[in-house]
DNA sequence: TTCGGGTTTGCATAATTATCCATAATATAT
DNA sequence: ATATATTATGGATAATTATGCAAACCCGAA
């Protein structure tokens, strides 16, 4: 049964470094639900499984990296509306938020951009980014305002 | 030249749903950057970008899940490695930890997630966190979980 | 300059994953 | 129960991604 079978999946990546469907199949043929790789593929799909590389350079699956309360997705729609103001000058890009957020819009600043982002620093209801370069500014300017439009 | 051309893929990847190393190739092509899928290959791989699949049944390459400077990184590896299980019921998290590291970890754990949290008791293997409830809870949880996998 | 070591790249190909199509299994309605 | 629709699966193959290897490139030292 398919919803079994997922559920040991789950299990299966859990508790191993599973690096490839084959690796996966010879795992759930072990645990008694044979499977051929198209439909491990399928499963996959449907359990929004991801293969990434880890910390050492080997590949495992792992559960839905954008998946409610995830990293990825703690810059919510909340967070997002708080923002009132957006603008930047040189290297450094200015956050206006509601009055209290500027610390949490600011953690999920960091935790979107992080890779341009060299630091920054959050007040009660102002965020001052400071980006590698004024490139770097106007990407992170533009998105941010692109994100206000979307959510 | 590979520099260059990984941060424009970095650029590319923010800025629109690239599903496939062809599709990147294209966009790299048009920003003056050419190159073969064996070296986009290589790169991904360097970026340690992950391919997801999004809500909609689409795939699209991101950001690695842990990215430098993010802000699970401040819990880094060697305490997250110390975490030996982790399960919630109702509005309260268990997190279990080799000998003697429960107070570090707690400390990186509040760190995070601070306004979901209440407060936390660390024994000498255990933690006790009493977060806001049931969906924080699991949400904290699920993260946490997610840093083991990629660790 | 020329040499030697390292890095980066492309080509060819291997390895891996996704999908088309046909069939089997399962559920639903009559 | 039988017919019909819906879903699940496997085989074959297409599509995508990773990698061995050799050539090109890039330094700095002699």
């Amino acid at each position: 049964m398919k919803n079994r079978r997922q559920d040991k999946i789950l299990e299966l990546i859990d508790q191993y470094d599973i690096e490839t469907q084959d690796n996966l199949i010879e795992r759930l043929q072990a645990a008694g639900y044979p499977a051929t790789q198209a439909t491990i593929s399928r499963d996959i799909r449907e359990l929004k499984l991801s293969k990434v590389m880890t910390g050492h350079g080997t590949y495992k699956y792992i559960r839905p990296p954008m998946a409610e309360g995830s990293v990825n997705n703690r810059f919510n729609a909340a967070l997002v509306d708080s923002i009132t103001r957006v603008d930047c000058a040189g290297n450094i890009v200015v956050v206006k938020t509601a009055a209290g957020m500027a610390n949490a819009v600011a953690t999920g600043i960091d935790s979107i951009y992080s890779s341009d982002i060299l630091g920054s620093v959050a007040g009660d209801d102002t965020i001052i980014v400071v980006v590698r370069d004024a490139e770097a500014a106007e990407k992170t300017c533009e998105n941010l305002k692109m994100m206000i439009q979307l959510m």
